[in-house]
DNA sequence: GGAAGGATGTCATCTCGCTGACATTCTAGT
DNA sequence: ACTAGAATGTCAGCGAGATGACATCCTTCC
C-alpha cells in the first residue's frame, strides 16, 4: 500500500480529480465548478494494493471511500464453500461511501485480485466535501442512484432464472472489451453456485461457439447469441 | 386516484412534509430548515389508489416520486409464471426517484394491492427541490444509500442459500408487527420460486411451531427460531 | 345467500444443480 | 527449468425444486 503519484505538480492531482468527477455521476445534469474540483483534488490520496492484498475487512467501519483507478477488487462475504462474491470493482468503481453515509460497518471484505491502484478519500475528507460542496453531493447522489438501479437489475437477473440465463447475463454484464478476466471459481461465487455446475454451462456455451474458455479468462465471440440466451 | 387531504390548512401539508422528511434519510446527520420543509410541503400532492389499481407501468419514464403514506404497492416485472416481485413498498417507502435522477425508464410495474395513499412529487418539483435545496438533496442521498445497502443485503440473502434460508430471511425482513400480510403466491414471486415449493417449506415451519399460516397472511410466532434458520 | 375468483394443500414425476472426488493443465515464482 | 499452487475438465449419485394437476377452502361482491 504505497503512493504511486509523483507529487511533481498540482496539475496531476487536478487531472485525477477530474477523472474521479467523470466516474461519479453525470456531468450533464450537474457540472462541477473549478473550485469543487480543486477541493476534491486536495483530498484525494493515491493508494496501491498488491495482488491478493486486503483493502478492507468485513464488519469494520469504513475509513473512507475507495475509487478504483486501475486493477480489480473483489467484494466477498462468507468463507470457503459458502463464499459469495457480492460484486467486482473495476476501473471507475466507487466503494465505501454507502456505509460511510449510513454509519454502518462494511458487510463484505475487499481484496485486490491483481495489482490495483486506488484513489482514497478519508472519511473526514468525504464528509467535508459533502458538507461544503453541495454540487459534489448532488453529483454523488446520481452515482449512488446508479448503484441502486444496478442492484435491482442484478436481483431481476437472478430470480427465477436458469443457470444458463444467469451465466450469460453475468458474462455480458461483467465483460470488458469482450473479455472476462476472472476464474470460473469467482464467477460461480458471483452467482452463488458451485463451480462444476457453472463449468458445465460454460463448456456448453463454448461448444456452441459463443465463447472461448481460457485459463482464468473467457473470450466472448458472439455477444448477440449470448443476449438471446439471457432473455 | 383522488385527493384525500382536505386542504383546510397549510398546517396539514406541513405535517405531511415533516413526515416525508422522517422517511427520507437521517434527521441526525442533516437536519432540515423550516424553509426546506415549507418548500417540500408546497410540492407534495396527495394521491389515492384503489386495491388493484396500477401506479405506473414498466418502460415508462417516471412522472415523479411516490412516497407511500399507507397501504401496500407491489413492484413486479415479467408476466404469468415468470412474474417476479422486485420489491414491496410499505408505509414510508419511496420510489421513482432513482429513475428520475438517472433519466431512465422504470424497469418494473407498480400496482396497489390494497387501498393505498401516496404523497406525490411531480418530476419538475423534485428537480427544483434538489436544485434549490442542497440540504434536502444531501438528505435524499442517505435515503438512496440505504436502498443500495438493502439491495446488497438482498443479494447476499439470495445467493447460494437453500429455500428454507431464503424464506425465513424473507419473512423476517418483510414482517410488520410479527405479521406478513401477503399471499404465498406473492412471497414465492419475491424469491423467484414456484408456489408449491414455498408452500412445502412454510408448512414445515408451521409444523415446527415457528409460524402460523392463514389466508393471505402469516403470523410469526418465534422470531428467534426463524433467525436461527436464516443463518 | 350464492357464485366466482383467489388462495391454500398436496402429490407424482422429472430435471437441474449440488456434492465430493479425481485427473489434467496452466502459471507464477524460485 | 522445475515445482507448488491454482484453475480447469469431468463424472456418478443424490436431493432440492420445478411442473402440472387437482381438490378444497376462504372472501368478496353481487
Amino acid at each position: 500500500m504505497t503512493s504511486f503519484l509523483p507529487r511533481r505538480r498540482e496539475d496531476s492531482r487536478l487531472r485525477e480529480a477530474a477523472w474521479v468527477a467523470r466516474c461519479v455521476g453525470d456531468p450533464q445534469t450537474t457540472p462541477l465548478t473549478e473550485e469543487d474540483l480543486t477541493a476534491l483534488a486536495s483530498y484525494l490520496q493515491p493508494l496501491e494494493f498488491e495482488r491478493g492484498a486486503p483493502v478492507f475487512r468485513a464488519d469494520e467501519q469504513p475509513t473512507g471511500v475507495w475509487i478504483v483507478r486501475s486493477g480489480m477488487i473483489e467484494l466477498a462475504a462468507g468463507r470457503g464453500r459458502r463464499k459469495i462474491v457480492v460484486q467486482m470493482l473495476y476501473t471507475g468503481s466507487v466503494d465505501g461511501d454507502i456505509e460511510l453515509i449510513l454509519g454502518m460497518p462494511l458487510p463484505y471484505s475487499a481484496r485486490a485480485i491483481e495489482t490495483t491502484r486506488c484513489l482514497f478519500l478519508a472519511s473526514e475528507s468525504f464528509e467535508a466535501l459533502m458538507r461544503e460542496h453541495p454540487t459534489v453531493a448532488r453529483r454523488w447522489l446520481s452515482s449512488v442512484a446508479a448503484r441502486v438501479a444496478r442492484g435491482q437489475q442484478r436481483v431481476m437477473g437472478l430470480l427465477g432464472r436458469s443457470l444458463v440465463e444467469q451465466a450469460t447475463r453475468l458474462l455480458l454484464d461483467d465483460q470488458i472489451d469482450e473479455r472476462v478476466l476472472l476464474p470460473q471459481r469467482t464467477l460461480a461465487a458471483m452467482l452463488g453456485v458451485q463451480r462444476p455446475s457453472l463449468n458445465k454451462v460454460l463448456k456448453d456455451l463454448e461448444k456452441r461457439g459463443l465463447i472461448t474458455l481460457g485459463y482464468g479468462r473467457i473470450e466472448i465471440n458472439d455477444a448477440k447469441g449470448l443476449e438471446a440466451l439471457a432473455r
